[in-house]
DNA sequence: GACTGTGAATCTATTCACAGCG
DNA sequence: CGCTGTGAATAGATTCACAGTC
């Protein structure tokens, strides 16, 4: 139940690479190329060639034997898959250093999304444009989600305001949110919230280089 | 081999969990709380109780029936597991947007690291401070990591940039790198990297969103 | 010959069932 | 009882072996 389950006939797993094949097939296609084979990808990924496949069969994609995956059709599967074809627009509630930082990130509009409008409760804060988009007063959250139709938010508050901020929310109409405060939230099941915790990664690699100093090279990998 | 093996003893899915349950029994012990159960914590982080046993399980930690598990022992395991008891050095290279929100973010002491230089090709961010970091040219890269024996990076630069300025870290003597920069970096095995990509986050969010949406809410799970 | 693609095998993580203990 | 902890069962992801196709 609290395991990850499929999204649709795709197990998590595969979603969470499709991203890096979209950069990379991008790319290839930026330079002209028109296929390319699993054991290449596989390659510049570091991914065994087979999951590749595997991965590329779960979204139906289908490849030739002698030459490889067609690359205009892995875009057109993987974007349709993630509906990035469309750009959808989302808000940003908190605007400290992260949320700044997202709001100036370049690269969102290959990733779909467009920050629409930002907010937070910092009167220093509100007025200020990054890329366009003018922090607005907390207020003004429920008439810009209802008046713009938004259906996603990034939530990058502090962690002690997180779950107040994500019921206003949710009750102005967003159906998913992408939590950066590392807080946990407690909202109806129809609500989807993906967290996205710095930490945990950070704790992967602290705990390998911890083990790593514990062992002496020589007993590594036996 | 591609396949997220072990650390040490510990299941790489148990480290990942490691700082939520860090974050809550820090939080509990600050309310003068001393033991907690697992059905406790699992309510709180949103896991099954069994799963929280499990990871207290391979960490060693031994609960008492009836009552639950020890905070100050699990406080003590957790940071030991994790090397964050004492607060190690960290550089940062690329000083964008995300780079500076990084480095403004007040909680790296509670992860256990401490940025004490960061770098930046860009003149004009050159000579700025945050919280008393000042951003340095990145020719003194080398120097300052050999001076202060820093092991460990965090790279935010551009993905462009990103494979050059990583050797050049393992050059100078990092061991680790978080990499925030979506880019494959291609290293020598010994040198720990930590991807760090929030497309993938993005991509579980906005697939679900996707299959929701195709989906009649009669239908959902069945 | 150079690739894809499928069904079985393996390996990992999670969950269940229930014994054990205060 | 109320809670931990273990060994077995299930579910999931990756990899293997090899048949199939251009």
């Amino acid at each position: 139940m609290a395991y990850g389950y499929r999204i649709g006939t795709l197990p998590i797993t595969t979603v969470q690479r499709l991203p890096s094949y979209l950069r990379v097939v991008r790319e290839l296609q930026r330079n002209g190329r028109e296929v390319v084979s699993s054991a290449r990808l596989g390659e510049t990924l570091r991914l065994e060639a087979i999951l590749v496949r595997k991965d590329f069969g779960y979204l139906g994609i289908t490849g030739r034997p002698k030459s490889g995956y067609r690359i205009s059709e892995l875009i057109t599967a993987i974007e349709r898959c993630l509906n990035w074809q469309r750009v959808s627009e989302a808000v940003l509630a908190g605007a400290g250093h992260l949320g700044m930082a997202l709001l100036g990130y370049q690269g969102f509009a290959h990733h779909g999304i467009n920050i629409a409008a930002a907010f937070d409760v910092d009167p220093e804060r509100v007025g200020v444009s990054v890329k366009g988009v003018e922090i607005q007063p907390l207020d003004r959250l429920e008439p810009e989600i209802a008046e713009r139709g938004i259906r996603l938010a990034i939530l990058t508050t502090s962690p002690e305001a997180a779950q107040a901020v994500a019921e206003r929310l949710v009750a102005a109409g967003i159906e998913g949110i992408w939590n950066f405060t590392g807080a946990t939230l407690l909202l109806p099941a129809q609500v989807i919230v993906q967290d996205q915790d710095i930490a945990s990664g950070l704790a992967v690699l602290s705990a390998k280089l911890n083990a790593r100093a514990a062992i002496p090279a020589s007993l590594e990998t036996p």
